[in-house]
DNA sequence: TGCGGTATGTTTGCAGTGCTCACATGAGAA
DNA sequence: TTCTCATGTGAGCACTGCAAACATACCGCA
């Protein structure tokens, strides 16, 4: 039938329903656990163990989830940045996803995940692809991985240290000033190679 | 009487023996849990609650030692750096700290930290302190609180993304050079300013 | 020297967690 | 229609953080 829940013993996707469950439950702070996730999808406290192998399987499926978000809001718009002011702007993007959605960024970036051939590896690489297409293209002529990883180093280094109250941030224009300030101090002197 | 420990009912000096064992558990990459430091330092299950208030307090404790062990690394030799080069070891030494002792660097940087005014906050504060003078004294001319944050940032990014994955690292040899590439590509072009 | 207050450690106990295993149900193939 | 097996349930284990109430012995004070 239908992906939408059903009345009786049978759920109609569990695995659907406890993935955006979980998701909610993260957006809003919650204390998230197995079985608080179960108990708010409505279902029996072991009944995730039929989806999920474990708790680090959920959390890995939210991780991937959360990659994908994140890649979508660094595409955002469809264009490819051109100039290192556009570049920036990616930059915001991603410290302002950090800040949006702090539980599901660290869920994200915050363990080992040392699961091979996932989708969640997968899904971190695409988030890799899209910033190094747009560092590609902004320095046509430098060292691609070495910048890309600089660049990527330093925006995650900020929206890690913002979340971790490592740097007083007071609003959230003064965290998009500051990674501005960031990339134009690092990038503006090699603008145009 | 000292602070060694004693046979009988009272401990001696529990509070450090808590910590000490605590560290040495993060070390050894073993699950950290209240009972579990109290069982290994052979002290009933609640002891602990006599000396921190609850695991957030111990954890604080040791995030503020390890920031403390942070700062003094990035000191080592007390010498000022005063090319590019001698910051990138900078950097190095901020990585290879977090890839050494893994556990602690994400209870040193993984948690909301909103305590205030604690002794970690002030330990994070000398960290950031001794990044800047670094900074300071290789980029005189230049605008010493966004290089600072910037360079901090990258750095701290290239742990975080070493340390969770997210960035394939083969030997510490390997990241080191990926460290200081990281840092030729994106300061070399201001040497001298 | 003796005494009592108090910092420190213990015991008991509760609610919550991840996870396993035996069992129940019912949807879909045969 | 029947039977099978994916999916959901329930009881139960070991563990956790934490709160009382209780025990001990170190300390200052008379």
């Amino acid at each position: 039938m239908s992906t939408s829940a059903k009345d009786g013993y049978h759920h109609g996707d569990l695995r659907a329903a406890l993935l955006t469950t979980a998701m909610e439950m993260l957006e809003q702070g919650e204390q998230f656990s197995l079985r608080a996730v179960a108990r708010k999808a409505g279902v029996s406290p072991t009944a995730p163990y039929r989806h999920f192998a474990d708790r680090d399987a959920l959390e890995s499926a939210l991780a991937a989830q959360g990659l994908r978000d994140l890649n979508d809001d660094l595409a955002q718009g469809g264009a490819v940045p051109t100039t290192v002011a556009e570049l920036a702007e990616l930059g915001v993007a991603y410290v302002d996803f950090a800040l949006r959605r702090p539980a599901l960024f660290r869920l994200m970036f915050g363990n080992a995940c040392d699961d091979t051939n996932d989708e969640r590896v997968q899904a971190a690489a695409a988030v890799h692809e899209t910033l190094a297409r747009a560092v590609a293209t902004v320095f046509p002529k430098a060292d691609l991985a070495a910048i890309t990883i600089a660049g990527w180093g330093m925006v995650h280094g900020l929206a890690s240290l913002h979340l971790d109250g490592k740097l007083a941030s007071d609003s959230p224009d003064d965290v998009a000033k500051r990674v501005r300030a960031s990339f134009t101090a690092v990038f503006a002197a090699r603008a145009g190679e």
